[in-house]
DNA sequence: TTGTACGCGTTATCAC
DNA sequence: GTGATAACGCGTACAA
């Protein structure tokens, strides 16, 4: 059934080693194959169809030309997550690029705990030269495993900690202009709802709006409420039940789903954005632009984060070694009408064709 | 640096068949191995951390479990689109609990035209068990490659017409549901903005709304808009153009997308929807539940389409053969606001808990 | 340019 | 019933 290169070494009258050398170009450094051989070669491997088992070249090789992909949900590889979404969009845009196929990989198993079950990462095998690794768990199996088989990987959005090459965004600074921006258009009681404790991201998001509140001369303010949308609507019906001297003016939320949340329960008690209350978020994913109203939220650049990941470890395969180890991407503010200072209109949908 | 199975056997004093014969469970058959060499063997394995070569036990069995999942665009793997990211979903739940893997691949290159171009599908290769083909261009080259490699295969929303095994929805079925539920409402000038004239689903879902409509005593009325949501925005704004008496009283576009545009135009001549104009879409992705008002939709399970699709495939690799070629999974319809027949609270949002 | 050993797990054949 | 030996799959790359 298959036919293999020796089927059309001896069509051609040729060996094996000169039909290798023929379709691979000339890239066989020491093996020379003269014109007519070289047609002789490629009219035989046409006319029998041949095509070159990808398998048996990756075990000779050592190579594969595909890279993995470790994602960190169990279920559902993207779920309706904009920023795995993303990120992925620009990984994948990058693979391409270079010719590389992608390999999926989840992180953990059905059940258990996503830091501590053993999950498939056994998988992280040979059939892959490196991997990019999306929010890998703090000092996780996968990151030690990799490090243990000499797999080459890049993780993207984990800080310093484990070692190896990553690319991260500039939290801290995001938070700061966060809340800059809020305390420019004068607002003053500005709560921040914090993320999940846990998420690596957290903790810096939380320093620059303290940071920056304090340096301002108010008081920082910081409720967790996680960095699902329903966190931000319960937080911030608590919040509404406050006194209106007490109420916050402005909310500073952890990403843009928390900030949706809020957004949620603040017109569910009839309360005007940004009019009663001004919101910003954070991720500045697509989904901010379809809010109602469009979410001001601290912009990273996601996709091309992701793309750089898969760059870092392409060029790493590649042999190169003059990039930097620790990327860190800047951020920006993306101002919309959620906040207040702004009434431009809304921008169109970010979709683009649907086939269906 | 790579420990191989012959290791294990040289240190436990066993031979390589024999250490493949219990690494592998019993599985093998016509292999007997002793308790006493057993463990010998496991904890040679454990000891120098064996892990078996999945390239070479690929090349060795002529299986990877891996299957390949082919997506129609090229730049992006599922872009924003809502409906590929749900397909890929229910598609990679199913990859997972069979303990496969996935690999990607794009349908088309960088330049040139879907339907034409050469493409990346040489890469339809060894290194997968078999494909799921998402909206497979119409008698594409990759379906032909397919069959032409003996390469396993089920196009997901695709017609019988190329053969092999589908999986689809009830398109017209679903465009009756939408005419009938609009003309139950009391609308008799119902338009229908239909699809790219060259996907697959365009022809069913316009006969359906058509049939309908006559079989109901009225004039269909079709107006081609496209999938895009800009199509359904251009058309809209177009009919509102025209004479109160002539102007449409419904809308019913061919996907979810196309009525968010026409939405976008209702709303920006300040009309209210549905008061004044009533919209059904049609496919329900997530995307459905974020528009104000929320979309009225035949509902598609496209999870669950993804899902079968891949059960398919799997069981076809396990010489399964007792399952319908050609899948038509029934479709519903969800009412939300956008229809005026119903005003219940808006659902929550359908996002899960983002980690960023 | 060619012959052939090699990478590595599997499995058919053969021996105890 | 246990288990070892060797051929095999297939493209590559080095020695000849």
């Amino acid at each position: 059934m298959a036919v293999t290169i020796r089927d059309v070494a001896r069509l051609a009258n040729a060996s094996p080693a000169a039909v290798s050398a023929t379709l691979n170009g000339s890239r066989t450094k020491g093996i020379r194959v003269g014109d007519a051989t070289r047609q002789r070669i490629r009219d035989a491997a046409a006319q029998i169809g041949y095509v070159p088992h990808a398998v048996a070249k990756s075990l000779a090789t050592g190579r594969s030309q595909v890279i993995g992909l470790m994602l960190p949900y169990t279920d559902a590889f993207f779920d309706k997550n904009p920023f795995c979404q993303e990120a992925m969009n620009g990984i994948l845009r990058e693979v391409v690029a270079a010719h590389y196929n992608a390999m999926l990989y989840t992180a953990v198993e059905e059940s258990g705990d996503p830091h501590t079950s053993p999950s498939r990462i056994a998988e992280v095998d040979s059939r892959v030269d490196g991997m990019v690794l999306v929010m890998p768990p703090r000092h996780g199996e996968i990151i030690r495993r990799c490090q243990t088989i000499g797999m080459p990987f890049v993780s993207l959005l984990r800080p310093f900690e484990d070692g190896g090459l990553t690319v991260n965004a500039d939290d801290y600074r995001g938070s700061c202009l966060a809340a800059e921006h809020l305390l420019s258009l004068g607002h003053r009681r500005i709560v921040h709802l914090s993320g999940n404790e846990d998420a690596v991201t957290t903790a810096p998001r939380k320093q620059g709006y303290c940071d920056t509140m304090t340096a301002a001369g108010y008081e920082p303010w910081v409720i967790n409420a996680g960095f699902d949308w329903s966190g931000g609507q319960a937080v911030m019906e608590r919040l509404l039940d406050l006194p209106p001297a007490q109420r916050p003016t402005a909310v500073f939320a952890a990403n843009d789903l928390c900030a949706e949340g809020a957004m949620r329960a603040i017109k569910a008690r009839g309360r005007t954005i940004p009019d009663d209350i001004a919101i910003v978020g954070f991720d500045d994913t697509w989904f901010a632009t379809m809010t109602q109203p469009a979410l001001t939220t601290v912009r990273m650049p996601i996709p091309e984060m992701g793309a750089l990941a898969a760059r870092m470890l392409i060029d790493l395969l590649d042999g190169k070694t003059d990039f930097p180890e620790q990327v860190v991407l800047p951020v920006s503010l993306t101002v919309r009408q959620s906040c207040g200072a702004n009434a431009a209109p809304a921008a169109p949908l970010p979709f683009n064709e649907e086939k269906s």
